[in-house]
Formats: C-alpha cells, structure tokens, sequence
DNA sequence: CATTCGCATTGACGGAAGTCAATCCCATCG
DNA sequence: CGATGGGATTGACTTCCGTCAATGCGAATG
C-alpha cells in the first residue's frame, strides 16, 4: 500500500496545512541587530544554527534575503517524507510567496545574517524589487537544473553534482571552465547524510553508498566526515552526468 | 556504466551547450500580430502547436507572457535524457534568465499567443516588473512542489498528481477544496505519455502502467487517450500523496 | 479496403535504489 | 577513562521502475 518510495520518514505533520512539528531541532533564533544604513527598507537580523526562520504554512508577511551563511527550504509530504527544495547561499532570497503563507520551510544550516523585508515594502520599491528579481532569475535557473537532477539522475550522479556544487570555485553547477585540470579541491559539506539525501531526493543509506563508491574508485577521499577531498575535480565533473 | 536511469533518451545534443537538435519536431512558429494597446511594451505574437519558441543556449534577450495556450520547459542532459522543468498556461512568465543566455527549451504544446519583452525594457519598467513578479513567485512555489514530486513521490503518485493539475477547477494543486466530493470530471491531458514522463521524471511505459492501474481500481476512465474520465475526484486527490 | 505510421499498452526480466538491521566511528561528558 | 549517543557505514534482502520487445489501436493515406 504505502509506496516504497517512502524513505526514513518524519515525524508527521500534524494537520492538513503540513506544519512540520515543533520537535524539529533548533527553534526561533532571531535576533535584531542594530538597523544598517546600506539596507534601506530592511532589517538586519542575527539567526543561530539549525533554526528555522519560518515554516510552511505561517503568514508570509516578510521576505529575506541571506547575506552569509546557507539555508535550506524544505517542504513535508503529510506522511513525513520531506523534500529539500532549495539550497540556498549568499544573496539568494527567499520568503516569496504567491499565497498568503508560506509554500515551505526554512531552516538554517549554519549562523547566518539575513536581511528581512516586509513584503509590501518590496512590492513598493521598484529599485528594490529589481535589485531582488536578478537573484531570482538566477534561483529560477537553480530550480530548473535541480529538477533535471531529481528526474534524470542516477544516484551517484547525483551525488557527483553535489560535490561539485560545493567546490567553492565553480559552484551553481558551471563547471565546465575552460580549464578542468585534475587539480583537487576541499570541499565543506555543512549537511549531514540525511540532509543531503533529503536535497538529492535518496535515502541516506544510497547517499552513504555513493560516497563509498566514490572514494573506492579513488576520485574522493572523506578526510573527517563533513570533510571531502576531490582528487581529481575533472572526473568528479564528468560523473555529475552534465558533461 | 551507464546509468539504467537513462530512460528513453533523445538525440544526443550536438555540442557542451547542450542546444537540443533540430530534427525536433516543429520549428520557428513566431508571427507577428498587430500590437494591441493593452500590452504597453510588449508585442503581441501567435505560436504554431509543437513549435519552438527559443532552445536552451540562444541569447537570452526576450521574454515572453503565456496570453492563452500551454508551454513546456525542459531541459536536455548531454546523452540525451530529457526533463521537462514548469508546464505553463495562461498568465505564467518565460524566458527569464541570470545568465545571458536561456537555461532551458520553450515548445508549445497547442497554438499559443504570447507577448513578447524586450529584456532590457522589462527591467527599466516598474510596472512591468511588479506586474510579472507575481507570476514568476507562482512559478517559484509550482516547481517546489514539483521538486517534491520528483524527489519523494512513486509513480502512481506522480501520474495522479499530474492528472489532478489538469482538472480544471482544482489546478495548481489545491484541490484540499472543502468540499472534495466524490464528483467526477473530465480531463484533456494535451501531451503524449513521452512528454508526461519527461515532466513526471519517468518513462513512458511506467507512465502507461500507472495510467492503467488507475483504470483498473475504477477510477478512472481513459476515453480517447488524451481524454480521461476521473470517477472520483476524491480517491484520486488522496492518491497524489499530498492528502 | 489494406497499408502505414505514430503512439499506447502489456509482458518478461533485470538492476538501481529503498528497507531493515547490525556495526562502526567519533565527539561529548560524567 | 569508559559510557553514551548521534551520525555514518555496510550488508542482506526486497521492490519499484527502467529496459527490451511484442502487440494493439486509431488516424491518415493511397
């Protein structure tokens, strides 16, 4: 009855609107910071690890945009499967809505910096709304590039893209630069297993698996865990199945 | 090696920039129209059935509105593996792009109008930008919730979902409605099981399985292939995995 | 009407990835 | 230092779905 395709689940969620439970790690971590002047319309927030900043379902009165540090969006099926539908970094912004509320989670992976808008300011603003629509451009594209991964990868392909998006120099997947030596690279993962299966659409077991096969075939090496040396970042880009 | 995941695949791209051949069916459909004074910038243009718009490379330097009909997005990998990334209808923005080039193919499925905008002037018009942002915030929240389809749901799952996204009334995935009654409705699917399976990250037979797995609990009917009968709306609703 | 062509359906089979479960590896802490 | 616990790895087994191939079906064409 239930497909196989289940995966670990999550707690689940409690009622129809899919709010994920308030068991989840890390809760409200934010804290007002001193008003910028570079911001005009927008106010600076500290956020810890592992908290979320909204979930699905909550009135999307704000949006943000992350100056440092990585979020995850994520939304849950009501059965628990949970599907990261974002990565996001640096100037990415997320917190838009089309509806009321919010259409998912967001959570942090490390302590970031966010700068929080309400969402009629950005509606008002021309100059911001601009500046904002760029990066969205550009998170379009990452969405269309995830979807490719999630229906068309092999698992180990998948994996390999998901190095090779956190290779600091050729991140957002254009790795394919003039010069693809076989130089190697450290890679910080900042996810654990389950994260990433979660992102990559897997289990963790499959994730772990892929990882192992990588290191057999001598193109990584897990140096502590969260740690990935790339021997060879020409072949690990040839595996991600783009190239 | 490699990947049984490959699918079906399409002709091989021809070189890195992954521009699809054109040997695909259909080709430039653009024909003017008169400019109509409701589009201030934009310029009115009529699109044959199964004709490319633009191809995944092309300089990116218009964009268009969806006026009536349907478009699909998709993407190719190198080895020819296909992924159809947002199914467009009427009012759904296109052609957006960070790069200076499109990520993605855009083919009509049936006749279309478009408005087309010159990309500069989009970005210099308030108006314009705010007007099309709302859509493009919609198309956000669409393919993260296709993200969950790829990444967490079986194919019956998949298949049902999709059927519900044509269901009239209930488009766009809210079908919790308040009243999820066991009526019927009737569905014209506009795509042929290849395309289905590209937008559903399938293939065409496990798409034609599900389809017919549907048939036999009863709850559907497929009238002339392209048309099916939904007997009970409920029952679907809940296999699509998100009730 | 018979032919052809494109698409859909169905079956047999195999393999990639999910499930379940045991073990391992650190990091933390008493 | 040993105990504890969260995450990662690995193995055995299962299953869903992809692959290959045969057949069916309707529309268009001569």
């Amino acid at each position: 009855m239930k497909p196989a395709i289940a995966q670990r689940s999550y707690p689940a969620a409690v009622d129809t609107t899919c709010r994920p439970p308030a068991s989840a790690r890390g809760h409200v971590g934010l804290q007002p910071v001193p008003r910028r002047e570079e911001e005009p319309q927008g106010q600076r927030q500290r956020v810890g690890q592992h908290a979320h900043i909204f979930r699905e379902g909550d009135r999307a009165d704000r949006m943000y945009q992350l100056v440092d540090g990585a979020v995850m969006l994520y939304k849950l099926l009501p059965d628990g499967r949970r599907q990261v539908v974002e990565l996001l970094s640096a100037g990415d912004v997320f917190g838009l809505s089309a509806l009321p509320v919010y259409d998912c989670s967001a959570e942090t992976l490390v302590a970031c910096n966010v700068i929080a808008y309400d969402r009629t300011a950005v509606e008002q603003s021309p100059d911001l709304l601009r500046r904002l629509s760029a990066h969205v451009h550009a998170q379009l594209c990452a969405l269309h590039e995830h979807a490719v991964l999630l229906g068309r990868k092999s698992a180990l392909e998948r994996v390999a893209t998901f190095v090779m998006h956190c290779v600091p120099g050729r991140g957002g997947f254009n790795c394919a630069g003039p010069r693809c030596g076989g130089d190697s690279a450290v890679v910080r993962l900042g996810m654990t297993r389950q994260e990433i299966a979660d992102y990559l659409g897997l289990t963790l077991e499959t994730v772990s698996r892929a990882f192992s096969e990588l290191r057999r075939r001598g193109i990584i090496a897990i140096d502590k865990q969260e740690e990935v040396r790339v021997h060879d970042v020409c072949r690990m880009c040839q595996l991600t199945g783009a190239h």
